[in-house]
Parts: structure tokens; sequence; C-alpha cells
DNA sequence: AATGAATGAGTGTTCATTCAT
DNA sequence: AATGAATGAACACTCATTCAT
């Protein structure tokens, strides 16, 4: 048995402790591998009580997307100051998303493995959280196009590639960060902050970016 | 039923047409939700065949990964001269990699999607695979480091996290690339070079990488 | 379908259909050849219940097996009383033992036949309940032994094996009265005590065992 | 694979290996879980030869049944002198029938087993050949009755009991002895033709029969 | 005399889901 | 607000058996 049984409780308590339950089965075991019966008992309620509430268990999956999806861009919004320059919003925002992966493992690994594998109503509710991260990405690279005077031209494809990149990689290092002992959220953001705005070859010429102390 | 029956085939190429359809089927359907009969209609063959010639499931699920890693690898090596300057060298492997994923959007899914959410067993046949890949990479880095006399004390961990980065970048244009209309394989590659190589902050002041003509 | 369907009945009465249906279908097709399908049909009820209440077939079987090992071992218990010679305690024993296999041929063909002939798991189970018989046998001889003043130094091995032979022999008989028309539990029990009791050489001299009249 | 693959061997010969194989696969493993494959891979064959020269896994266990019957009956009765009194020739029978299950663990366990626990079409053989055991020791048991002048009414019934209960006891201590270490077959023999030649009765008297030297 | 290739039919087991209370 | 009782449908896997050579 999961929880301790507390009988009657409010709906809406009842609910968490169930998305909860199927956060964690999902994320550790996969949709199809997750059986109602283990979530049902981690969540320390009946199988039933499960269905009154969540209806099915694509109903459910989609409630943890969704619940996760949202904690994981209302965390990186909270840690973006709007009036910053580029290159501070960015840094911000992506010591948020790492850090909010790291603390949120299964809630992560259910957007990024779960909830992409398994086909397209689960794949369509992912994107959505998404396009909001690579938008937010595409206009801090125009903001900061438009900034450095460049020529204002610049291919909406090729930002959109642009901010893909990123987003990919931020989601790719996420994973190393966990996997890797030693890694802490902000170590990942400076390397992706090099990476993203100096890029490999002002490496090589010895100007690294550095992130401000605090 | 899928493929047209061709009876009395040597077992050599009825296991690649099972792998064929095995391939297609855990791309499309993941590792759980593809059933074994599936599989077996699509290849054109009995179930039991399929047992007699791959053993299981899982073992079947085993050998996709191991082939469609295989000749992910063999492109993307294939591919590059290792004679060139390391973003010649990079810029040929990239491209081979989105040509590859591009022409195999099932492999690409198995081994991308499919193997590393379905357990251990299967995320350490293609962690190889994907080591490889980042050890290419990371050997780039660290031979363009040295040609542009750059300090040699280059952190270890710094090298891998970027690396990790490009190939996480990778991964996901591979994605967007096949999914957006009109993205060749060739425009991902020099996305990524852009990003990769002069990074954000050069494209700012207009200068953007510019892949050689062929 | 087997039984009539009576819905809703309590966890414990619906295990006890369950194991009436098993032991019948055990005892008659054999472990291997009795299917959960039909015993679940036998039963009355659908096959995952069944699964939900004994586990697996293995579960199953060795909950017949005990079932049926604590019910006749129970009947022979029953039907000796301790104070008594040693001749009519082994003579009380011997009815309890072949009245209860009579009135249950599947119990007993599943302790008889299937479970010793299908594996360890199930043969040690039954091993348990033979020794049991064994053992009451051999301090019966035990004791007659040292009621007839006869030499104690009666070697242990000479004695498991009588004690062996007249189980053994107690085991035939008992399939064969159940197989033979017109021979009664008690006939069965009266044959074997002038086996064992006089041997064939007291009966050549005319001098067969009588039982009590009870 | 089991024996070395000798090819093109002539019918007899290969048959003969087929039911070796299949004795003792039958013998240790049961009827159904035996599979054909084993049995044709322990054989050394493919298995549509043993198909083609056995019919089915029905006519293939039928045949190691008859092939191990005729062994075990033909091995008693050339132990037997037909000339000699009674005792003696039980105690020749027992002794044969004791060393041939001895020598033949997986014939005596198709025989003993598996025939009789896996249906009419088998235990029928088995049947067969048991009558003829019972029946040596029935006419034991006749001509000794009238070696001791006994009376001749003798029920039928009675004496087909009796020798139904020695053959029993017999079969019962093959497997004691076999399992238990340091038993020989000439001690089994002895201890079951004390039990059944003088009964316990006598036993406890202290005269125990004694076996003649060879 | 012998076999590589192939399958129809079935088995144990699991799971999402519902009913009656 | 909550659950014990129950199932239809599917799935991985096996096996005896045959065909074509």
């Amino acid at each position: 048995m999961g929880a301790v049984k507390n009988k009657r409780m409010p709906r809406a308590v009842r609910e968490q402790q169930m998305l909860d339950a199927a956060v964690r089965t999902f994320g550790q075991r996969g949709y199809r591998a997750a059986s109602m019966d283990e979530i049902a008992d981690l969540a320390g309620v009946s199988k039933p009580l499960v269905y009154l509430y969540l209806n099915s268990k694509e109903d459910l999956f989609t409630a943890c997307i969704r619940r996760e999806a949202a904690a994981l861009t209302t965390a990186v919004r909270a840690g973006v100051q709007p009036g910053l320059p580029a290159d501070r919003q960015l840094w911000a925002g992506l010591r948020a998303f790492f850090t909010h992966t790291a603390e949120n493992p299964d809630g992560w690994a259910v957007l990024h493995r779960q909830a992409r594998t398994h086909g397209e109503p689960f794949a369509v509710e992912v994107a959505a959280m998404r396009e909001e991260l690579v938008a937010f990405v595409t206009q801090l690279i125009v903001v900061a196009a438009r900034e450095a005077h460049r020529d204002p031209s610049l291919a909406e494809r090729e930002v959109a590639g642009l901010a893909e990149a990123l987003v990919g990689a931020a989601e790719s290092l996420a994973a190393w960060a966990n996997a890797t002992a030693g890694v802490s959220a902000k170590q990942a953001a400076a390397t992706l902050m090099n990476f993203a705005w100096a890029g490999l070859g002002d490496l090589m010429e010895n100007r690294p970016w550095t992130p401000p102390q605090d």
C-alpha cells in the first residue's frame, strides 16, 4: 500500500493525491506500464474512486501532463524579470528551468519522455507547453537582434530553428545534469549560456560568457 | 495483412523483413503498444516464426535498436572525412545525421523516443550509440580548441556539457526538421552549425557561419 | 458453462467454489492439461477473478493440494482413538482413509497422482502429508512391537520400509477399491489388515485377522 | 543438441534412439511438459523424422510405454524359475523387479507415474502390464494356498485384493528405495518379503522371513 | 533417409473499466 | 465520499504438427 488511508477528504485534495501518485508512476514506469491498480494503491484510494474523479487512464495522464506543464512554465516565468536585457532574461529562465526539472524528475519525465512517446493526444498537450518555451526564447532572440541593430530581415524560420535548437539543448542538458553527479542547475545553465550566447567559435578564442553574481 | 506472403524464404531474409516490420511498428506505436501480432502480420509471417527467429519481444526490440543504431553511426561515420578541419567535419557529420534520420523516421523514433523511454535494458543499448556520437563531437571540440591555440586546460566536464548540448540540439532539430514542411537536412545542419559554431552572440553582429559549397 | 452464476458472493465463498472446481479439473485432467479457462468456467466465474484470488495456476494447484491434504489427514486423525491397541488404531485409520478417498476421488487423484507427478514444488507439498501418514503407521508398528515385548532393537530403516510398504499398499488399494465395483471401504480396509497384520504366510494357515464388529 | 548427429542410420536404430530420448524426456518432464522439440533434439534428429517414424506425440508415448512395459515384465519373468516353491519364486521376482526399476528410473517413471496420470489411452496400456504382474502374484498365492492344503474356497476377490496390495507395496517401495540412499534392490525385496510373507504380526513375534543365500 | 521453413490453435496472465452497495 | 466484487478483451508466448525439398 502507498499512502496512509485518510478517509473522507474533500475532492480537490483527493484529486491532487491521485495526480501525485499518477505522475510518480507514469514518470517511472511509462504510460503503458503504469497500471491503474498501482496508481490507486499509491494514492491510498480504491480504483473506482480514481475513475470517478479522473474518468479514464487517458484523462488521468492528460491531467498529469497539464499540471506538470503548468508548473514548469509557471516556474520559468516566475524566474524571469521582463525588464532586463535579453541575456539576463535567458540566464534566469534557464536557471529556473534546470532547477524545476531537477526538483521534479517524475514530472519532467512525464513531460519530456512519456507524453511525447505515447501518441498524438498526449504529444499535442505537451507541444503547447513547448511552444510557450520556444516562443519565449524566440522573442528573446528577436529582441536581442533588434537591440544589436541587426538586419531585421532575419528569417523567421532561421530564428525558429535557433530557438528549437536552444530548447532541445536545454532538454538534453536537463537529463544530463540530473544523471551526472555533481552538476548543479546553475552549472547546467552556465554551460548552456556559454554555448548559446557565445558559441563554440568564441569559446575557442577564450572569451566565455560569465554568469552574473547572485 | 501487411506484406504479400512470399513463402519459403531463407532465414536471413525473413529476419530482415521482421526487423523492418518491427522497427516501423515500434517506432509508431511504442514498445508496449506494439503487439507481436501486428508485427508478424506486417512482416507477412506467423507469430511463431517471429519467436522462432527473434526469441521474444524484448530480444526483438533490442535487435531493432542495434540494427538502427549501427545504421545511424555507420551513416555518420561514412559522411565524415577524417583529415578535414573540425568545422568541416562537424558540418559533414551533421548533414549525414539529419539526412539519415529524415530518411529513417521510424528507426530514429525507435532510437530517440522509444528505446530511451522503456527501461534500462533498452536505454543501455542506445546509450552506447549516443556515447559514440558524443565522443565524436567531443573530440572535434578538443581538436578545434587545439587548432585555435586555446588554453588546453579547457575543463573536461565543460567540454562534455557542450558536446551534450550540441547532440541534444541536433536530436531536437531532427524532430523539428522532420515535422516542419520544407526544412531540408542541409538547412537543419546549417542552422545548427550557425548556432554551435558562432553562437547567438555572433549572429547578433551579423557574422553567420557559411556552409561550404557542395 | 459449469455452475449457475450466483453473482456477488463474499470472497471466502468464491474461493472455495474455485478450489472445488480446480480440484475436480486437476484431478481429472492433470495439472498441465487442466486449463484455467475450464476451471473458471466450472466455478462459474471469469478467469481474472480466479487470478485475483488465487494468483497463478501454480498457486491455485498448491492451494488445492493443501486443502485436500488437510482434509485427508483430518479425516484419518478423526477416525482414530489414541488409547486403543495398535491393531484397532490401524484398522480405524485405514477405514477412515479408504472412506475419505472413496468419497473424494478427485481430491485423492490430485494428491496421489497429479501432485507427485508434476515437479518439486508440488511434490514437496504432498510429501509433508505423506510423512504424517507414514509417521502414524511407523509409530503404530513401534508401539505394537513394544506391546509384544519384541526385541526393541528393531532397525529404524526396517520399520521405515515396512511403513512405506503399508502406506503404498493402502494407496494402491484405494485406487483398486474405487475402480472395482462392489468393494467397499470396509472391505478394502479388511483386506489390507489381513495382509499387514497376519501376512500371506498366516493366511496360508487359515488364521485370517478378523475385524471387530462395528 | 543431445546426441552426436550420425547421419543415415537404418530405421530400426533411429527409432530406438528416439525412444531412448523420449523415455528420458517423458520420465523426467512428464507427458505434457515434454516437448517434441526437446525429444528430437536429444535424439539428434529433426522433428519431421520423429513424426515420420512415430506418427504423433501420443503414439510416441504409447511406444515408450510398450517398450518399457515389455522390458520390465521380461526382466521379472527372466528372474523367476517356475519350478521353485512359491516363496522362492516371489523372492526372485521381487529382486528382479527392484533391480530393473532401479536401473531404469526413467522407464519406471514413465510406467508408474506418467502413463497412469495422463488419461485413459495410456493408463490402459500400462494396465495390461500391471495385470500381468498381478496375475503372477495371484497365481503364486493360489499355488501357495493349495500347497498349504488351505480351504480352496479362498474368495477370488480376496486374493485379488491381496495381490493388488502386494504389487502396490512393491511399487511404493521401488520409489522409496530409489530415493533413499543406501537401500539396495535386495534390501527392498527382503523388506517386502518379510512384510508379505510373514506380516507384521509374525514380525512381532520375532520370526522374520530370511532370504536364501545367493 | 532426412530437414529447414512455417503455422493454427491454444495457454497463462494482465489490465482498464464497471456494477452494486 | 467510497469500495468490494467482477469481467471483456487483449497479449506474450508455446507446441504439436505439416509442407516442400
